[in-house]
DNA sequence: AATGAATGAGAATTCATTCAT
DNA sequence: CATGAATGAATTCTCATTCAT
């Protein structure tokens, strides 16, 4: 198969760079070919087309972020502290690499609705962790039962997401990490005076 | 001033319905002129190119949408009603203009980095209503007085920005309004038990 | 007439400074009318087209440089000193207006042939002083019988026509007078010893 | 290299068939690239722009153009012989190439300003071998030892370039290599009689 | 006579994808 | 498997000219 052959993820390698460093439409089929030191018919007997090459980097650089995620949670013994953990790690992960995270955040956003539903599915497990994490606090009496679990979902990921592109949008000038706390905080606790 | 000229309202009412009903890219100039009865020269004598039109859309409806939400806030008490008011005209707003909501969540979205930076600039007025909104919270102690001011700004646009995107890819096939109660809640009193 | 009302003269003396300042294809209709002061509407009143501007332009300022050139020719004595002449009075009508060197040497001659064989027809009355200068040599026994009437005049003309338009792309820096001397004897003696 | 590849001739080949057979502003590059038979965006394989084709137009031409005669010359005996060859060669390469004739004299004038300075600079190996030719006839005291080599220069040129243009204007309809010999003793003798 | 807002035709260039070698 | 030369569809913007006022 296609996907564990070195090329492959060297194309993936080199369109990450390419789109980090020229933005998402100068990033054409050829610059991503010479980045990743192959032709550019090459580029075409491991990906469909280059959207292609965007869902699969997606799916691939996602995979490996939810997969920390999870694993990262799992060890973890309540829903409070596996919620500061999956922020911690969400937040760790797009700081280690500061060229994801600009694909991620910015460009990849500027792909047509097409895409952007693919984009869609591949975060569905990421969702998917964070809804079983809402349900676990719900169940250790932890979270109030009453939670709408989309509208929960949709905040915390909001939430984030949106903290995440304003550090990239800022040029990743401060430390990410050090808000990891007060977003949990803000997210268990509310804006309310205790 | 040609912004108060006649045609060049025509122009954006006509942009808007061309990009929410065929999508950012698949929106011509010569498309846009159609739809608005006029020439495809006569766009240029209002707007200085394609990005001007799409640059001056978002600041006619944001002004419009954020002057609204800044009048409805204004009339209320406190920091809680205020936030209540914010979201339900937030969500109402979107929810009266199909066409504006997927322009704004979806197509939009869709531009290059430069127009997303002049976007982010109209959105600056929503924001500091968002942090004042907060301020006077906290001087109400309803609010935690620790709170980080950026981060619960980000934290209540993301999580209503993400709610709204959700709402219109699920092709807007639910009541979003009926979400204002229960974010409010989420967004002042967290996740936790009381 | 049109030719003699005033906006006429105005319009022309506007083509010529707009054209020598932006170059020929920088000189919309729109940026004359500006520079005349009058409504681009206006120009029609006077000037069927735009190439109807530049011809006239040619025909208005030409027609003064030939009648210029005639008189002065008229008092001089033999072909000799009627060739100095025209050397002279050729070179510092130009070396009097740089606008119109500019235009007459290199923008003008960027329109299409349609409008070059309108020009020539302009130069024709110069091109018939010159041939007249030549006869009356002859008949002087100044110069050889044997001429090649229409090879001479296009060696003339050529020779001058060069000489302005190098002098012209040097940015007129030197004194173009100077030379007329030195291209009175290489016109009358050639390049041989005597 | 590019230049070496048949295409870029075979583009070249139509470009100036293309040029004299529409004129400079009916010459799209679509045009070019069907008579040269490739595809419109092959062009852009082989040169950067269309001001490009026609810049390397002039150089592939012009540079056979001069070489011709600068080896013709080369042969001969004494700058008179050297000048009636130039001369001679200068003719015959224009009207053995009805079309290449059309394209210089005529249309590629019609270009702006940039282009023209282009155009200028390969023509000044031209000039050199002008140059060059008047210095020898000096040493050789065929000519006069005062004259002034820019201005002579400009007389040759003018001379040959003015009496080429009207040749092309009046439709090539009489035989220009018929002139060769007149303009030879003009050159030399000028005007004068013995 | 004068205005100037409106018109709309027209063309260079890019780049994802193919396929003969 | 790999190559890379060739393809060709697709779109913004300018500006000479008109005509209702």
């Amino acid at each position: 198969m296609n996907k564990n052959k070195p090329k492959f993820k060297q194309i993936i390698e080199a369109a990450v760079e390419v789109i980090a460093e020229n933005g998402y439409h100068a990033s054409q089929v050829s610059k991503i070919a010479k980045k990743a030191g192959v032709a550019d018919g090459t580029i075409y007997l491991y990906f469909t087309n280059k959207e292609d090459i965007l869902v699969s980097l997606f799916e691939e650089k996602m995979g490996q972020f939810i997969d920390q995620i999870a694993n990262s949670i799992h060890k973890k013994q309540n829903a409070s502290e596996k919620l500061f953990t999956l922020i911690e790690m969400h937040f760790r992960q797009l700081a280690d690499d500061h060229h994801l995270a600009i694909v991620t955040q910015l460009e990849l956003r500027q792909s047509n609705k097409d895409l952007r539903l693919k984009i869609n599915n591949v975060l569905k497990p990421y969702l998917a962790v964070i809804d079983h994490l809402i349900l676990e606090g719900i169940e250790e009496k932890l979270f109030r039962e009453d939670l709408n679990l989309p509208l929960v979902r949709q905040m915390i990921f909001g939430t984030l997401d949106e903290i995440v592109t304003n550090w990239v949008m800022k040029d990743q000038k401060y430390d990410l990490l050090d808000q990891a706390s007060q977003v949990h905080t803000l997210l268990v606790n509310g804006l309310s005076m205790k």
